[in-house]
RNA sequence: GCCAAUGUAGCUCAGUGGUAGAGCAGCCGAUUCGUAAUCGGCAGGUCGUCAGUUCGAAUCUGACCAUUGGCUCCA
C-alpha cells in the first residue's frame, strides 16, 4: 500500500501500517517526535492503520493544537483508570465501575460514570494524584479492533448497558476499535481514538475541576451519569493564564457586581427568579428604556401596553397554552375561569390587531411594549439576571405583507447591529433557527411547507442583507423560524440576547386579517422582534460586559461630589443642585470621612466621574475632577466641566474623550 | 425538573457537641483633612426553615427552602 506526504511524495508501506510505521519509514528522529497524525486533513493518531492512498501529515509537538487535542482525549482515559483505581482500593468491584463517555471539549476534557458511590470535590485531589501516577508510569496505549458480535457479546458479558447502547447504535460496518493502557491490569475503553501513543505523552499541566450530573446522552429521561470535568493545557503558564482568567470571570459576574454596585436583589422572600430593582439598578432600566422608546419611535413603532393576566382561552387561541404550558404558572381560577400570567405579549398584541378592521395601508404595523411577563423557568436553569421568572421585554410584533417582510426582517437586523455598535458588543453569534421535520406536530405547527417556504424567506433576507449567520435546526419557535444573538456571560454561558422570530402560524389562529388593494381579505405575517432581550438579560449581560464600569449614559451616578472638609458640603450641594437641574445624576459625600476614603469609595462603587471640592474650587468656580479614563484634572471650569459630561450622556458616547482635548 | 455542593451579622469569612466571633459596612463621638481606607466607642445574629437524636445542637440525622456548578459539543 501507499501513502502521500505533505510535499507530494508516495510513500510505500506494508499492509497494515500505521502512522507509526510511517514516521518510521521516513527517519527515526520523526518517529521519535512523532506524536499523532494527520489523515487526509483529519486528526488521527498513531495506532491507527492507515486506509489507502490517503495524504499523511504526522503530528508532531510543533503541532501545539493537535497535541492538545489529542492530549487531552487521552487524559479522559487516564482519568477513568484513576476512578477504577479509586474505586477498586475502597473495595468496590471493577465491574461496579461503569464507563460513559469522555470526549475532548473546550480547554479539557471530561468523562461519565455511573460509579457505586457519588464522587465528591475532594475525591478530585486523590484522583489527580492517580492519574499524574498514571502519566509518570508511562503506559503504552494499544489499539485494536474487535468484531461487532464479539465487542458485544464483551460488554454485556460484563454487564454495562452503557457500552453495548453506544456499539448498538453504530451503523453496521463502522470498525469497533478499543484502546487499552497499561495492559490487561490497566484501562481498556471502547474508543474511536484518536489517542497519544503513551500515557507518558500527556501533558502533565491538567487540573480536576468539579464534579457534576449528566443525563446519559444528554436525555433527561434517561440515567444521570456522574460527570468530572477537568481542564489541560500545553505549559503550566497557560494552565495558570486559564485559572486567572476564571477569576477574573468571577470578578465581573453580574451577581457579584449587582451586590457591589447595589443594581438588584433577590429575596428568598420574594422567590426564585424575581428580581428586586434596587434605585441604582432601576436607572439602568429607565435609560435602557428610554434608548428604545427614541430608537423605536424613529422606527415607525407605535407603543401599546397590555395586561400581566389573562383569560386561559387567549392563550388556547394563541397554541401557547399546549406548546408552552410547562413554561407559564399555574393558572388561578376565579369564579370558574382559569386565568393565566401571560409569558409572552404577543396575543394580547394580536388582539390590538384585530381590534379595528386593517387596511394594507395600515401595514406594517409595528407595536411594542415594555411588560413584563412572567414564565416559570425551570427552578435548576435560573441564574442570577439572565435566566428570570419576570422579565421586562423589549418586545415588538410587526405585522406586514409577505411583500414588507425582507424590508422589515432587515430593518430590525440593522437595529439590533444598531444597538450592539453604541453598546460596544463585538462577540456574538446570529444563529438562524430552523424546524426539524420530525418536530411537526409537537414542538411545531404542522405546516411543513410554510416552514420550508418561511425558513427560505429569511435566509434569502439574511444573504441580502450580507448578515453573517449559522444554521441550526431544530431550534424554532413553534411559530416559525427565528434568528438568535448568541452572546457568552462572563463566565463563559451562552444566552440568547436580541431574537427575531418570523410567525406564519399565530395570525391566522387568532384570524388576523386585512383586506388587500384587491379588495381580498388576506393574513398578515407577523414578526416577533426582541433587539434587547428582556431588560434582566441585557443589564446582566451590560454588567459584565462593561464589568460594572458603565458609560456615561447609563452609569447609575454619573457625578460622585466629594466635600474637602464640612464647610465644603453646603456648595457641594449647590453644584449637585446644578448638575440635576442639567439633567445629570449626581450625588454627595457627606459622610465624615477624609478625602481620600470618600475617593476610595467613589472609585470601588465605579462612578465615573468624582468632583473634589475645597475652598479653591469654590473660590473659581471650578471643580478639580477624576476620571475613569481620564488622569485627574483640576482647575476645570464648572460649566465646562458639566457642558462635557451633558454633551456625551446626550451621545450615549461610549468611551468618553478626554475633557478639552 | 434531575445530580452534586453550599447556606453563621448588610458583605467577606472564622467557629465540628458545652455561654455565637472578626474585619468591612451601619450608628454615635472626636478629627476638618487636597486625590484609593483617620481614631475611639456602640449596636447588630430565631447560626436558611422545620422536625429528630442528645442532659445540652451552628456543630449529628432527616425533610423542606434558597443559592451555586453541571445536565450541548455526537465511542
Amino acid at each position: 500500500m501507499h501513502v502521500f506526504l505533505p510535499d507530494g511524495q508516495r510513500l510505500d508501506l506494508a499492509h497494515g501500517a500505521t502512522a507509526a510505521d510511517a514516521a518510521a519509514a521516513i527517519g527515526p528522529g520523526l518517529a521519535r517526535a512523532a506524536v499523532g497524525a494527520r489523515v487526509d486533513g483529519a486528526l488521527a493518531d498513531l495506532l491507527t492503520p492507515l486506509p489507502e492512498g490517503v495524504r499523511l501529515a504526522i503530528v508532531t509537538k510543533r503541532d501545539a493544537d493537535d497535541v492538545l487535542t489529542l492530549q487531552r482525549h487521552t487524559l479522559a482515559h487516564v482519568l477513568a483508570q484513576a476512578v477504577r483505581e479509586a474505586l477498586v482500593a475502597e473495595g468496590h468491584a471493577p465491574d461496579s465501575v461503569r464507563m460513559g463517555i469522555g470526549p475532548v471539549i473546550e480547554h479539557g476534557f471530561y468523562y461519565d460514570f455511573d460509579l457505586p458511590r457519588t464522587l465528591t470535590p475532594e475525591d478530585l485531589e486523590d484522583l489527580e494524584a492517580r492519574m499524574r501516577a498514571i502519566i509518570e508510569a508511562r503506559l503504552p496505549l494499544r489499539r485494536y479492533e474487535v468484531p461487532r458480535d464479539e465487542a458485544l457479546a464483551h460488554w454485556r458479558a460484563q454487564g454495562d448497558p452503557y457500552k453495548v447502547e453506544l456499539i448498538e447504535d453504530l451503523p453496521e460496518g463502522v470498525t469497533i476499535s478499543f484502546y487499552e493502557q497499561g495492559g490487561g491490569d490497566g484501562f481498556t475503553d471502547l474508543c474511536r481514538g484518536p489517542h497519544v501513543p503513551s500515557t507518558g505523552d500527556v501533558t502533565p499541566h491538567f487540573k480536576l475541576m468539579s464534579v457534576a450530573g449528566a443525563y446519559w446522552r444528554g436525555d433527561e429521561t434517561r440515567p444521570m451519569m456522574q460527570r468530572v470535568y477537568g481542564v489541560a493545557f500545553a505549559t503550566a503558564e497557560e494552565l495558570e493564564h486559564h485559572l486567572w482568567q476564571l477569576e477574573e470571570a468571577r470578578r465581573r459576574d453580574h451577581r457579584k457586581l449587582g451586590a457591589e454596585l447595589d443594581l438588584y436583589v433577590l429575596d428568598e422572600d420574594v422567590g426564585p427568579g424575581l428580581p428586586l430593582w434596587l434605585p441604582r439598578g432601576a436607572v439602568l432600566v429607565e435609560q435602557i428604556e428610554r434608548l428604545a422608546k427614541e430608537m423605536e419611535e424613529a422606527a415607525g413603532y407605535q407603543q401599546v401596553r397590555t395586561p400581566h393576566v389573562s383569560k386561559e382561552q387567549l392563550f388556547l387561541k394563541s397554541g401557547h397554552l399546549p406548546y408552552y404550558a410547562d413554561s407559564m404558572y399555574p393558572p388561578m381560577e376565579l369564579e370558574h375561569v382559569r386565568y393565566y400570567m401571560k409569558p409572552m405579549n404577543c396575543p394580547f398584541h394580536h388582539k390590538i390587531f384585530a381590534a379595528r378592521p386593517r387596511s394594507y395601508r395600515d401595514l406594517p404595523l409595528r407595536l411594542s411594549e415594555y411588560g413584563t411577563c412572567y414564565r416559570y423557568e425551570d427552578s435548576g436553569a435560573l441564574m442570577g439576571l439572565m435566566r428570570v421568572r419576570s422579565m421586562n421585554m423589549n418586545d415588538a410584533h410587526i405585522y406586514c405583507t409577505e411583500e414588507q417582510f425582507e424590508a422589515e426582517f432587515l430593518a430590525v437586523v440593522d437595529l439590533y447591529l444598531r444597538y450592539f455598535e453604541l453598546f460596544g458588543i463585538e462577540d456574538y453569534v446570529m444563529r438562524f433557527s430552523k424546524h426539524a421535520p420530525d418536530g411537526l406536530g409537537k414542538k411545531y405547527v404542522d405546516e411543513p411547507e410554510l416552514w420550508l417556504r418561511t425558513e427560505e424567506m429569511t435566509r434569502r433576507a439574511l444573504q441580502h442583507g450580507g448578515i453573517n449567520f449559522v444554521e441550526v435546526d431544530d431550534e424554532a419557535a413553534f411559530y416559525g423560524p427565528k434568528i438568535d444573538v448568541q452572546i457568552r456571560s462572563a463566565i463563559g454561558r451562552e444566552f440568547t440576547l436580541a431574537t427575531n422570530q418570523v410567525d406564519f402560524a399565530v395570525p391566522a389562529r387568532f384570524d388576523l386579517n386585512y383586506i388587500d388593494e384587491h379588495n381580498q381579505r388576506r393574513t398578515p405575517l407577523c414578526l416577533h422582534r426582541a433587539p434587547l432581550s428582556t431588560h434582566e438579560r441585557l443589564i446582566g449581560f451590560l454588567i459584565e460586559h462593561f464589568a460594572g464600569d458603565f458609560p456615561l449614559w447609563l452609569a447609575p451616578e454619573q457625578v460622585r461630589i466629594v466635600p474637602i472638609a464640612d464647610r465644603h458640603v453646603e456648595p457641594a450641594r449647590g453644584l449637585q443642585a446644578r448638575f440635576r437641574a442639567a439633567g445629570l445624576r449626581s450625588e454627595v459625600d457627606a459622610s465624615n470621612e477624609r478625602m481620600q476614603a470618600k475617593i476610595r469609595d467613589a472609585e470601588l462603587y465605579k462612578v465615573p466621574y468624582t468632583v473634589i471640592l475645597g475652598d479653591k474650587e469654590i473660590e473659581a468656580e471650578e471643580v478639580a475632577f477624576r476620571s475613569r479614563q481620564e488622569p485627574e484634572r483640576r482647575g476645570v471650569p464648572v460649566a465646562v466641566f458639566e457642558a462635557h459630561l451633558v454633551e456625551h450622556a446626550r451621545l450615549r458616547t461610549l468611551s468618553m474623550p478626554p475633557l478639552g482635548g
